[in-house]
RNA sequence: GGUUCGGUAGCUCAGCUGGAUAGAGCAACGGUCUUCUAAACCGUGGGUCGUGAGUUCGAAUCUCACCCGAAUCACCA
């Protein structure tokens, strides 16, 4: 039973007219916490009762049963319960200690199946900072469906097919030079889709050009073919290095061109209900009904489109995973798009197509610039963790020299500072890309968290105790009270986070837990001479679930929790 | 122009299922390492919560209008 579900049973009786469920809602937790640990408003009763709030208060909190509590106070119109800290403090400790890796989960899941879609680059770029949205959002949230009890399957749908390819070929096929894109072939590839696409403005032939290889491709033309298996091995090899850094890992790397070979069936059906319609020379289908802009399935040329595409992966996805949830974690740009493709599902008769989830997150820009790739104007994202690492290397030379494992440590730092900053704001604000903001170490960052963890298990090596079966829990104090009762929120935020797709609500608990304990640590001693035995156990087991939870947030943000720093 | 999302301290943001004096980090200024890691802690200053109406006992939070910004509105994904 929670804090809330103990006040709302001692209000019942004063209450005999309400359900439990109506006095929970308007249970609240007060701004100062001083004032107690949930507080009952009785505002709404003045104008039954036809008396003062104040006085109702007053007279409420006479008649409720105080065994339960430390404390039921009126202040003013409100009624404060204080609660029994020892007790429920020693309760949500144990349930701590007792299985720190499950502690806060609810299973809500229970096995289902989530598809979950997410990074997803185009082959043959690279990796910008702007992907680093789209994966850490993703990998965040496939953690904590899988906290919550759900199965999520980790797609990384490469963007490897389309006309933007056509293009890199014909690009290679003027300028190539097989010299150079051995030695750094997706710099160069880049530099050559760059060009044509700046020159193309002055040869609108170029455009053509790059239709027409993609049309190539589509139909197996051997060198077509050739150059796109090369393209797309050296962009996954050197993915798969920036995901190792990152400890991002997926089912399945399947991209567009393994969807292009199911369009057949999706094509089939939309004609067969006769969806498709002749539109200036493209074949389209009209979503007016939705208030939505047609959506365009067949091109003037008679090739296919990436909704062609992911209409067919949407169905095979709900084949083959029959999914609960089907997730894509995708720029807010394309909020549109993902309406239309719901509703041309709908239309082609998938219930399921309201199961079909976008999330959407706001795009992260360069003094003010959109970030693209075919201006050129990208920050390498690889290059901003390796200079992150090494801000942490410097720093662990400085402040903890003779660190064993400082390598390592100095990763796990460098990159959590960049993850936990992509990561601990509501995922819709817009960002504009700045390296000092990013590889920050202190104030609200990660390595604040992770060295407020740290600091605790210093404390319990030092302390050199082994268990916490033996200890008297309720002898915590007012100060441990305040680092107790805020972790027992934990189950609510995570399932918060859940329900609205947002990891930085589980960023925000982690930061505020690891402030509260820093505070903590600089204002009691524990290791020392003068504090009672059984209060010094006390304050461990505390410290020790403090370093618990805190892990656990991290892990559900990929950000690592090093026990030294 | 239509739709969607935003506008809170100098900057970056939290708070938004209505409730007690509107919070944090950064930046500025000033303190705290002979004692458990100073990547920390403590303090000071800093606000017409975009504007105006409405609903309500009560609005940063809900509704409407307007202003400002971002994204988007078929042959890129």
């Amino acid at each position: 039973m929670n804090g809330k579900q103990i006040v709302a049973e001692a209000l019942q009786p004063v209450l005999p007219d309400w359900e439990m469920s109506d006095i929970e809602v308007k249970i609240e937790r007060p701004k100062d916490e001083k004032l107690g640990d949930y507080a009952f408003p009785t505002f709404t009763l003045a104008k039954t009762l036809r008396k003062a709030p104040n006085l109702i208060a007053s007279e409420m909190a006479e008649k409720i049963d105080p065994s339960k509590f430390e404390k039921v106070q009126a202040v003013g119109p409100y009624v404060n319960f204080f609660l029994n800290k020892s007790q429920v403090g020693a309760e949500i400790l144990k349930e701590i200690l007792s299985d720190p890796e499950n502690y806060g989960a609810r299973n809500i899941g229970q096995g289902r199946n989530v598809s979950t879609e997410y990074s997803s680059p185009n082959i043959a770029k690279p990796m910008g900072m702007g992907h680093l949205r789209s994966t850490m959002i993703g990998e965040s949230i496939a953690r904590i469906l899988a906290k919550e009890g759900f199965k999520p399957i980790r797609i990384d749908y490469l963007g490897d097919w389309g006309t933007q390819f056509g293009k890199m070929m014909a690009a290679y096929k003027m300028w190539g030079d097989d010299a150079e894109i051995e030695k750094d072939p997706i710099n160069t590839l880049l530099s050559y889709y760059v060009r044509i696409n700046k020159e193309a403005a002055d040869h609108p032939e170029y455009d053509d050009a790059g239709r027409e290889w993609f049309a190539k491709l589509e139909r197996g033309d051997e060198e077509a073919k050739r150059l796109w298996t090369w393209f797309r091995e050296v962009s996954l090899e050197r993915f798969k290095r920036v995901y190792k850094m990152l400890d991002v890992d997926f089912d399945s790397y399947t991209g567009e061109a393994f969807s292009a070979t199911m369009m057949d069936e999706p094509v089939r059906i939309l004609r067969e209900k006769n969806l498709l319609v002749k539109s200036q020379g493209a074949e389209i289908v009209d979503l007016e009904k939705y208030n939505l802009p047609p959506l365009m399935v067949i091109k003037s040329n008679g090739t296919s489109t990436y909704i062609t595409r992911d209409l067919a992966t949407a169905m095979y996805r709900k084949k083959t995973y029959d999914f609960y949830k089907s997730i894509y974690v995708v720029g807010q740009e394309q909020e549109v798009y993902f309406q239309q493709l719901r509703a041309c599902l709908k239309e082609m008769g998938f219930d399921w197509a309201d199961d079909i989830v976008h999330i959407s997150f706001g795009l992260m820009s360069i003094n003010g610039q959109k970030m693209s790739t075919r201006k050129g104007n990208v920050v390498d994202l690889e290059d901003v963790l390796n200079q992150s690492v090494d801000l942490a290397r410097k720093q662990i030379a400085e402040k903890n020299a003779g660190l064993a494992n400082a390598d390592e440590v100095a990763k796990q730092v460098g990159i959590g500072a960049v993850v936990f900053h992509d990561l601990k704001n509501y995922r819709r604000n817009p960002i504009d890309f700045n390296l000092e903001e990013v590889v920050k170490f202190e104030g609200e960052t990660g390595p604040y968290v992770q060295y407020a963890r740290a600091r605790g298990e210093s404390l319990l090596r030092k302390s050199g105790i082994k268990g916490f079966d033996d200890v008297d829990l309720t002898k915590i104090g007012e100060a441990e009270w305040d680092l107790v009762s805020f972790m027992g929120r934990y189950a609510d935020v995570l399932q918060k986070a859940l329900e609205t797709y947002d990891p930085s609500a589980v960023a925000k608990f982690a930061l505020e837990l690891a402030k509260r304990f820093n505070k903590y640590y600089a204002h009691t001693r524990i290791l020392v001479d003068d504090v009672d035995e059984d209060v010094k156990k006390a304050r461990l087991a505390v410290v020790k679930a403090v370093s618990e939870v805190i892990k656990s947030a991290l892990n559900l943000l990929d950000v690592k929790a090093p026990d030294e720093m």
